[in-house]
DNA sequence: TACTTCGGCCAC
DNA sequence: AAACGTGGCCGAAGTA
């Protein structure tokens, strides 16, 4: 039987059982006074839009926005839909909000109309404890990622309002969180065993700090270069985001302002200081294109047929496919590493804290809900739980690094004192 | 009423 | 026309 299957798909049956069976505290009161808020400002922003466009006029239609806009009003169409119809999202509406004054409340009342109606419910979704229940999907993503329910997995987190703090600690309880740092980047850099992005992440400072100091040749230190110089840094960032997505030159010269040119110097650059994560993205290219699927150094596989076809027109397929390939081993061996925490953790808490729940699994983040008394101890424990993990045969020469937070409720998570970096050697 | 598609938007 | 990977879920509008 191979790895994926005995050590980890099937040891993580029961952690998902458990966390399913823990769910996660909501606190109804904070939810209620929130759409209790809200309702009075949409009703007035919409009042105010039905002034202008009439009375029967619905905000939450974009039809009925596309049609105000760019034929009662006859603004310029900014970009259409996949579909060919004008666009009415966010980034269009933004660049319309200087031409009409109802563009901007509509913009107003689609922020609240999102919270009220995918954010505010929660009160109407608990069990009769008060617990929210996601369900989790094991086998919901090509790549091993889990998917779950009750938009668990998709709560805003700069949303004004903090939503976040409705998910709560009961009393005498702490939340207590625990993140991968660049999971991915850490994953790519094990993978394609790129020596100097390996060296760079070990040396523990800012990364995306550390490379805009390498490519610009900035003279301050890495740790400085978020400060002094947030342009490059964020340029870096989108880089290396985009090098696990399979970003084109062009679109992340539109999200940094920049001439196509300039973007693709950028990333020429980028791989010239990092040979190898430009030679595993070629490789990974390369074997799609030879053999119709991917696979990561786990032995996860997908499929893609599509990377395989030579047409002319069939050039948007088969790009869209070597993108998919080239993610696929990096977000598929993190899910990996991620779910091998899980279960290490769960097995831990089972031996020796029977009052510790895990309560969310998120990607390359874990939270469980902690007695006061036991919030040091485990928070303590946690950061080598989930990254002595035994996956050095596979590639993973480096320690993964964890950040615990800690805190009454998801909103309020704040950095746990951690013993010094000295003393953790 | 039940289901599907579309446009849109939230997360990692 | 766009060109960013993985998802869930909302309301509107159309269809069965």
């Amino acid at each position: 039987m191979n790895y994926l299957m005995t050590k980890v798909e099937m040891p993580l049956i029961p952690v998902i059982a458990e966390l399913e069976k823990n769910g996660y505290l909501i606190d109804c009161g904070f939810f209620t006074s929130l759409r209790d808020y809200l309702e009075p400002e949409q009703a007035d922003i919409l009042a105010k839009i039905q002034e202008i466009a009439g009375l029967e006029f619905n905000p939450n239609s974009s039809k009925q926005i596309a049609k105000l806009l760019y034929e009662a009003l006859s603004l310029p169409i900014p970009k259409k839909t996949e579909k060919g119809s004008p666009s009415t999202d966010e980034e269009s509406l933004t660049l319309l909000s200087n031409e009409n004054q109802v563009v901007h409340k509509i913009l107003q009342y689609k922020k609240i109309a999102k919270l009220l109606s995918t954010y505010c419910k929660f009160p109407l979704e608990v069990d009769y404890d008060l617990r929210l229940r996601p369900k989790y999907n094991q086998i919901g993503t090509v790549t091993g990622r889990l998917t779950a329910t009750n938009k668990i997995q998709t709560l805003p987190k700069e949303d004004g309002y903090g939503i976040r703090n409705g998910f709560i600690a009961p009393p005498g309880f702490k939340i207590v969180a625990a993140d991968f740092d660049q999971q991915e980047l850490f994953v790519l850099a094990s993978v394609s065993g790129d020596q100097a992005m390996l060296e760079a992440i070990s040396s523990g400072v800012d990364l995306h700090g550390l490379v805009a100091k390498k490519i610009f040749d900035l003279d301050c230190e890495p740790n400085e270069v978020k400060r002094l110089h947030t342009k490059k840094r964020n340029q870096i960032k989108a880089i290396q985001f985009g090098i696990i997505y399979g970003r084109s030159a062009q679109s992340l010269a539109k999200e940094l302002s920049l001439t196509v040119e300039e973007a693709e110097g950028l990333v020429k650059a980028y791989f010239k200081s990092f040979p190898k994560v430009e030679a595993f993205i070629e490789n990974s290219h390369i074997f799609a294109k030879r053999n119709g699927y991917i696979v990561d150094v786990f032995g996860r596989s997908r499929v893609l047929p599509d990377a395989q076809r030579t047409g002319r027109s069939e050039f948007g397929l088969l790009n869209a496919s070597l993108r998919e390939a080239q993610n696929f081993p990096i977000q598929a061996a993190a899910s990996t590493v991620t779910k091998l925490a899980m279960i290490q953790c769960h097995n831990h808490i089972r031996e020796s804290h029977p009052q510790i729940k895990m309560i969310l699994s998120l990607h390359d983040e874990l939270q469980f809900e902690v007695p006061d008394e036991e919030v040091e101890h485990f928070a303590a424990e946690l950061p080598a739980l989930m990254t002595d993990l035994g996956v050095e045969s596979f590639g993973f020469k480096i320690p993964f690094k964890v950040t615990v937070t800690s805190g009454q409720s998801w909103g309020s998570l704040a950095a746990h004192q951690q013993p010094s970096l000295e003393s953790a050697k």
